[in-house]
DNA sequence: TTTAATAATGACCACCCGGTCATTATTTCT
DNA sequence: AGAAATAATGACCGGGTGGTCATTATTAAA
């Protein structure tokens, strides 16, 4: 009874080449077919193990996608943080056209794990999808509210906003602009391809100095 | 040979009632498990009638949801025709406001078959669905375009803009509010809860005066 | 009313699923 | 080297899948 006996444990003690075959063959296997249409027949196939072990590392398949979603999550926080901290000099527009560019980047290099994220998006076919992804929300959101809250301090921003609306479109734009790459990434027909900087720029901008002919009193 | 030999020809020779039980089935289990985890069997307890009938009126499970399909495509068209036309007095951001409570009334009247639109869009489960989801979003940004061009030659919004830039953005936000309502509707446990018009209002008028403190030009 | 055409049925098929566990192979300890 | 402990295996289980088709029930024609 000297470590925690977390559901990992046994996989966790394994040598590490086994380890990443073993998630690198989940990580595939989930990004292409979902949690439920995810074959762990295929999965032990591809790691070059037993079905028997597998289960021994991991009491269940919900279990090991819980895993692969934790190793995922640590991931994309990383990424955040970095963000966060390289740009604390920029302007508030400057530093959201650098998240923006920090979703893409993680995206690129980290595709599949971008996959399991846009499927749980809406599937709701994983074992906590819902949690999971209010979760990624209001962490999101609230990571974005900071950065809306220090721009009106620094005023930058007007002071009359309200910082959780204006994260909320944030977000929605920031959304919609990593979904577009992943889809340009994952569909070789898709004919959108406007994932230039220019673009990001342009569309930052408008958010900037709103649409109305009419500038505000 | 008198009519074309469509996959449906025969199912929509059948009585009304029960065509409307098939139907009200099928939408009912896609809705619930998305295409793939959705079960022939069930859908045919549901209905009333054996699995022999279903196969009979379609040749196969895809087939089956191409039809649900079309159907729910018709009546999300037929709700934006009508917005269109019931807004054309009304100033941009005035349209774009009834715009969104147009897809939240949509999604009110019609649950299952917004429930079927979100878990179609990143699934990718679905027989045609990287096809079906690329026509709605082009269609969307198309439709948008057009009120942000005539936006700006009613010199509503500032003649720089790039409508097709303005349109991603709003649909990025149009898309993201329809999905927290959808949420709300289907997940009681949601904390979201804003959607009222102080909300909606708050949103189309950020988009309007922009964020920035620096009045343009 | 008898016959011919059509519609509806559900047992059945081959296949795949997540998960189990007695057996076998490997490592560790004496 | 032998015994004990641990790790790995894959045949097997009950259950569900989309789809078929010989049989039965219903309707239309004679």
């Amino acid at each position: 009874m000297n470590s925690a006996n977390t559901s990992t444990n046994k996989f966790e003690q394994l040598a590490d080449s086994k380890q990443k075959s073993i998630i690198d063959a989940s990580v595939n296997e989930f990004a292409d077919n979902g949690f439920k249409n995810a074959s762990v027949n295929k999965i032990v196939e591809n790691a070059g193990i037993s079905k028997g072990s597998l289960f021994n590392y991991f009491k269940s398949k919900n279990l090991l996608f819980d895993h692969i979603y934790q190793i995922a999550l640590r991931e994309v926080k990383s990424y955040l943080a970095k963000v966060r901290d390289e740009s604390e000099n920029d302007d508030f527009f400057t530093r959201f056209g650098k998240i923006i560019n920090a979703g893409i980047a993680f995206i690129n290099k980290h595709p599949r794990l971008a996959r399991i994220y846009f499927r749980l998006l809406n599937s709701d076919d994983s074992p906590h999808g819902k949690e999971i992804i209010q979760n990624l929300h209001s962490e999101a959101i609230r990571y974005l509210t900071q950065f809306v809250e220090m721009g009106i301090e620094r005023n930058e921003l007007r002071s009359e906003l309200n910082p959780g609306t204006v994260a909320f479109m944030m977000e929605s734009i920031l959304n919609r602009i990593l979904q577009v790459h992943y889809l340009e990434i994952f569909d070789t027909k898709s004919n959108i391809s406007k994932n230039d900087n220019n673009w990001i720029d342009e569309i930052v901008n408008t958010l900037k100095t709103g649409l109305s002919t009419i500038p505000p009193k």
